[in-house]
DNA sequence: TGTAGACATCTTGTATGCAATAGGTCAACC
DNA sequence: GGTTGACCTATTGCATACAAGATGTCTACA
């Protein structure tokens, strides 16, 4: 593993300050390395990766914008919370980006892109039977991505994305308890959505997106909401 | 009218600075003050706001965060472009966001969100009575804005407020033409939508907001591939 | 013992300075 | 005349320095 957060000033390429900021921290508070709510100290982060407050505060203002952090004025800066009680509209607007991004690729994919498509479903597939539920998530993030990007709608892709990331918070949590069981039958429903997409037939690529996002929805909203009292005999 | 661009650094107030750069950049780009494609120079934003770079650059990482701006790395930073070859998926997600929130809106509002969303309608009237276009646009945009919050998804309503930004520049545009015939079939359009909201009839809320969009969208759209050939005798 | 105020400190917001890179200019050469 | 290369300049990206709020602490006082 390349550790670029060690390098010298002088051996980093000027340019990549920012982003390497920006793409660490990002992995770190989306894989809840960062737990949610914990603060965020601009000269801490400045020394582990070597480089001054300027390109950190940078990378913050742009992950503030995305939302994955909070500022307060002329206060410390920290990881966004978890909105648990407002789970509903994230998934609400979850499942419409589902349905309407898949029923666009079905509308617009071109040669390439179901390739793409395919490529992403098997390292997905490979997660899945390896159990590794990390690999699934980022996979299936960039399946769903793909297709999000045959849709060719930059505005819904871009929505998408800020779901599945948000989303990939959400999932960290439930597979970290539930790490065992990995859903084989989320394999086949995406090999179903590839042959309506590739089929062009609209209408059951939305279907299928729907009962999709429906499932995943189902199951996380049954973790959280889970019974953890224990029964105890006082 | 308060220019905050001349004070000195001593009389801003310390952590505005960022957001009087951002805003004012954000309404001149929105308003086609600055105009798109138009190469934005660090160092004149700094004399003319009187501050450093610093609070420059980070009002443009945000706006390049938007979209607003494109920043080619190593070079200077632009007023982004209008995507006129891709206005048709503008016009998709605007539509969409349209009838999902004021589908929410119906289903969701609270007592003191009719009366927002009235005062901003009202303001809207006013302005179309008075055929003022720039007003219009605005008070267009805060009563849609009214609506999605009633609504009460944030996802959604981020992603239409950066569609009604977008908007503005081409209603800009629109209207820098035809600011004649301010559209009085939109105040009753927007009336017929508050009494849905409120009778909290969420089809009949989306049949409006549909049919809402496809007005603006189809005036646009016909206002951007006019026939602007001249006939003339050779 | 609890509260208020001054002080100290920590962190952020802004200013300034320096270096690297991209483009442009000019001249030399084909 | 056109092309290539060295140099120059302008502008960005980053580093450092400084100042203003905010919080915590300590003391004085009720």
């Amino acid at each position: 593993m390349l550790k670029t957060e060690t390098l010298n000033p002088a051996e980093r390429k000027r340019g990549s300050g920012v982003r390497v900021v920006y793409e660490s921290l990002r992995d770190e508070i989306l894989d809840l390395t960062l737990a949610p709510g914990s603060p965020i100290d601009e000269v801490q982060l400045a020394e582990r990766f070597n480089m001054s407050r300027t390109p950190i505060r940078e990378a913050l203002v742009r992950l503030a914008g995305e939302g994955l952090v909070e500022t307060l004025p002329n206060r410390s800066t920290m990881v966004s919370n978890i909105d648990f009680l407002n789970l509903h509209t994230f998934f609400d607007a979850l499942t419409l980006m589902y349905r309407v991004t898949t029923r666009l690729a079905a509308q617009n994919y071109l040669p390439g892109d179901l390739d793409r498509i395919r490529a992403h479903q098997a390292d997905f597939a490979a997660a899945v039977a390896a159990q590794e539920a990390l690999a699934m998530i980022a996979t299936n993030r960039e399946f769903h991505a793909a297709i999000a990007e045959a849709g060719r709608n930059p505005y819904y892709t871009a929505l998408f994305l800020r779901l599945l990331d948000e989303g990939r918070r959400l999932l960290r949590l439930y597979y970290q308890s539930f790490d065992d069981r990995l859903p084989q039958e989320f394999v086949d429903e995406h090999e179903a959505m590839i042959a309506a997409i590739a089929a062009r037939d609209v209408e059951a690529a939305d279907r299928l997106a729907r009962s999709h996002a429906n499932q995943i929805v189902r199951q996380i909203q049954q973790f959280f909401a889970r019974d953890v009292r224990q029964d105890i005999a006082l």
